[in-house]
DNA sequence: AAATAATTTAAGATTTTTTTAAGCATTTTG
DNA sequence: CAAAATGCTTAAAAAAATCTTAAATTATTT
């Protein structure tokens, strides 16, 4: 999941960035009340924290703007200021929730995993073709109501196919993508590991199947019904 | 902000009503189970500190009733350390925190601050998940009927999970988020306590489990029955 | 200072992943 | 059509990662 941060105390902003990457999340760090609008519209994100104070426009304007332009993306507001009039003010104009600087690595990371939750069932790291979903970090593929748990090299292996879809990969590739360019390697491991993916992808009965192309390599291919 | 205080002993109930008029709240004392449900019906307040032995109705009967009834204020709960027999912990049955009597007045504050000023919000005392309860402040992890005692360790790896339950955490985040970027603690060390903890959970027969994924990390699970 | 609890270290057991190798199947090419 | 090349599948061996203890050390409490 991406988040974007915009806060202007750089030292404080590279804490938080630190600890959410922590976590897995990916986290895009601006500076600057106008630069929130861009980011924030220019890609979706699943949450984003704001700073009250800010440089060009503060957190509360911020806010009001990105509401008015119909955007629902959660936003955790950040304050140094403890007065219940500003709290207010933060949740009146569209706010999902408000914390108090300073604040401590559990509150944070409980917050923002409270309201990324909140929509749905929101996995960190998912790509979804055709039938098929898998969760990059965690390596589990799943189809209809049936999942599987891939191995490292399975999952990286994956990752290729599913990143380009329509590309075909040779088998060179592969190996230097995922087994790394010093490694002795040979066709036959590739082999070898396409055979265990594609029995995985048998037993989920996924639509999506990976298809050989005779001394060039291997391709997605999806069977219609 | 108003509270309802719920102690048979009359002595500890002064004490309490005391100490916290003088911090500025208004406090309703009353002196057992019925009347404590009276009361919380009938009036709005921002916390309930409520003892587990009480007259006519228990504290666990009080929360159960008052969930049941759709009340979300907060509840503070305490229980004397003596009575072992009593100590089935009330942490997964609606309780918002947990302290354990005698306690001090600094401990007091605290807790009724965290509580009071956090209505709604999503931090408190004691994390849910599935069967499991866990109580930040005290390190006690009940299931059912059952409770065990976490050590430091334990807590902040069960913490790490529990905030966020459907995420796969390295190894290295663990370290770095449990031991301090700064130790030199290895692999093995997780897997200890990893070990230490998955004990405790099957004592528990809790439905929550961890799971690992080789050369990725570790992760919430939960059995189906 | 002794007792208790928590943490670290270390080593062997277990599990999972990865590699290797061999036989069979398929496709390409002369 | 065969012969050669390429690809598939499986089993087993090897390597790597993880689990589980117990003992040693360190920290905390009494």
């Amino acid at each position: 999941m991406n988040i974007l941060l915009v806060e202007d105390e750089k030292s404080l902003s590279n804490a938080i960035k630190k600890i959410l990457e922590g976590r897995g999340y990916f986290v895009d760090a601006v500076y600057d009340g106008l630069s929130a609008i861009d980011y924030a519209k220019g890609m979706d994100y699943g949450l984003i924290i704001l700073d009250v104070m800010l440089p060009k426009l503060d957190g509360f304007e911020v806010v009001r703007v990105l509401r008015k332009d119909g955007l629902s993306t959660p936003i955790l507001m950040l304050t140094a200021r403890t007065t219940v009039k500003d709290k207010v003010s933060g949740l009146n104009r569209g706010a999902d929730d408000y914390m108090t600087k300073p604040f401590d690595t559990d509150e944070l990371l409980a917050r923002v995993g409270a309201l990324t939750r909140r929509k749905g069932d929101v996995v960190v790291g998912v790509i979804n073709y055709e039938d098929l979903s898998l969760s990059v970090s965690s390596g589990e593929m799943a189809c209809g109501d049936r999942s599987v748990q891939l191995s490292r090299k399975e999952l990286e292996l994956m990752k290729m196919f599913l990143y380009n879809p329509k590309m075909t990969v040779t088998k060179d590739t592969l190996i230097i993508n995922v087994w790394g360019a010093e490694s002795d390697a040979t066709d036959n491991n590739v082999e070898v590991y396409i055979s265990f993916i594609r029995k995985k992808l048998k037993y989920l009965g996924s639509r999506v199947g990976i298809k050989n192309i005779q001394k060039i390599g291997y391709r997605l291919e999806v069977t219609e019904c």
